[in-house]
DNA sequence: TGTACATCAGTGAACGCGCGTTCACTGATGTAC
DNA sequence: TGTACATCAGTGAACGCGCGTTCACTGATGTAC
């Protein structure tokens, strides 16, 4: 996930001559269509833009991807993948299980910050097929992940743990939601997570 | 706030014979614009199809809106009122302080499953005037009232209020964005506010 | 190693789409006198 | 009460926009023999 949108456009391989096969247009395509996603945000995402990037006709894609939705489909399936991924080292990389937490709250939040138009995008149902394989997969595996460290706390409140893990989730995403669409900008006080989620007694 | 985009067009005047001035076509189109958003989404949402629901030409509203993020905006704006004035009911509505919290959070949630477009609106910004007073002043009083409330609770958790009341937004905005895209829907558990709202101990 | 041929993965031109906005216009309204 | 006139709030035609998708095509690749 690296985004430049305004370099110069330049062919994705190495050899001097244009190939008029790709060799893997559809990882170039996925790339190029976060580059498009990051740059312009959901709603400006075009599909003739990532194949212009990928360096490639705009009929190109099809050979690919069914449609646009396919390809958002698949760059939001990435993005589940990678929250999946850094929830997870979150997960691992402390043995408290209170800082597990704090730590995924984190990690979940600065993904959010880091890649906003792909968090957005994964939550934009009607710009995807929520029907795919993979995108249901790796939105599962974030989630069993949050769930597996919320399983292994003893709250003080004798909640049960499903509603710790939704209760968890909501604050989190809100959180990352609000923070997108700036809703804290003009609010006098400062606003950070850490504060937040010491305000919950876990 | 009432959508019925599919009734056959009819003139919003009771006079039989079409009036060349419309009388309040700003209020019009206002209203007209949301059955639109509230059909189609906010990605749906089109101007001229506000100006034909209101029975009038395209180029009419620009007598009354500089553009359409204008009349856009002037819809989240009414959307930021309502939500307000529902959460200073749920404010009076108890003397109990957690009742209030309790009755706001459920507000607030319902809001957003009654007007899903237009709560999606609200804080999609690319696609509003974020300077307008209304929208910045409506937005406020919303804030406020959650505010009051949370102000109002000694909490068994020692967090300065302010944390509290981002966390409480946060975690009933999330409930609510989440219970709107669907991340819900499939979950084996069954997932009320209540329960999660249970879960804080404030 | 060479050849025939099927399949794959591109091209590039074309199509239709509804949209937001602009513009010269005109009908309706209200006000000054 | 009547008239002249400015202003307001509509009309409807036109424009340009970039988009996603389709289609007949062709260059490149790989495989069977």
């Amino acid at each position: 996930m690296t985004h430049n949108l305004n370099t110069v456009k330049t062919k994705p391989k190495v050899s001097t001559r244009a190939k008029y096969h790709h060799g893997d247009l559809r990882a170039a395509l996925i790339e190029a269509g976060e580059q498009v996603l990051h740059a312009r945000g959901a709603d400006g995402f075009s599909l003739r833009e990532a194949a212009r990037i990928a360096g490639v006709s705009a009929g190109a894609p099809s050979h690919h991807f069914k449609d646009a939705r396919g390809l958002l489909t698949a760059i939001a399936a990435r993005g589940f993948a990678t929250l999946a991924q850094r929830l997870i080292v979150a997960e691992n990389q402390s043995s408290d299980r209170r800082q597990k937490l704090f730590g995924q709250g984190q990690a979940y939040v600065a993904f959010a910050l880091e890649f906003p138009a792909c968090f957005d995008l994964m939550w934009r149902c009607a710009m995807l097929n929520t029907q795919d394989e993979d995108y249901i997969r790796e939105g599962h595996e974030a989630f069993l992940s949050l769930h597996r460290v919320v399983d292994g706390i003893e709250s003080v409140a004798h909640s049960p743990a499903s509603a710790q893990v939704f209760m968890v989730w909501s604050m989190v995403h809100g959180f990352a939601r609000l923070s997108l669409d700036g809703s804290f900008a003009h609010k006098p006080e400062i606003v950070s997570l850490d504060a937040i989620m010491q305000a919950v007694n876990l």
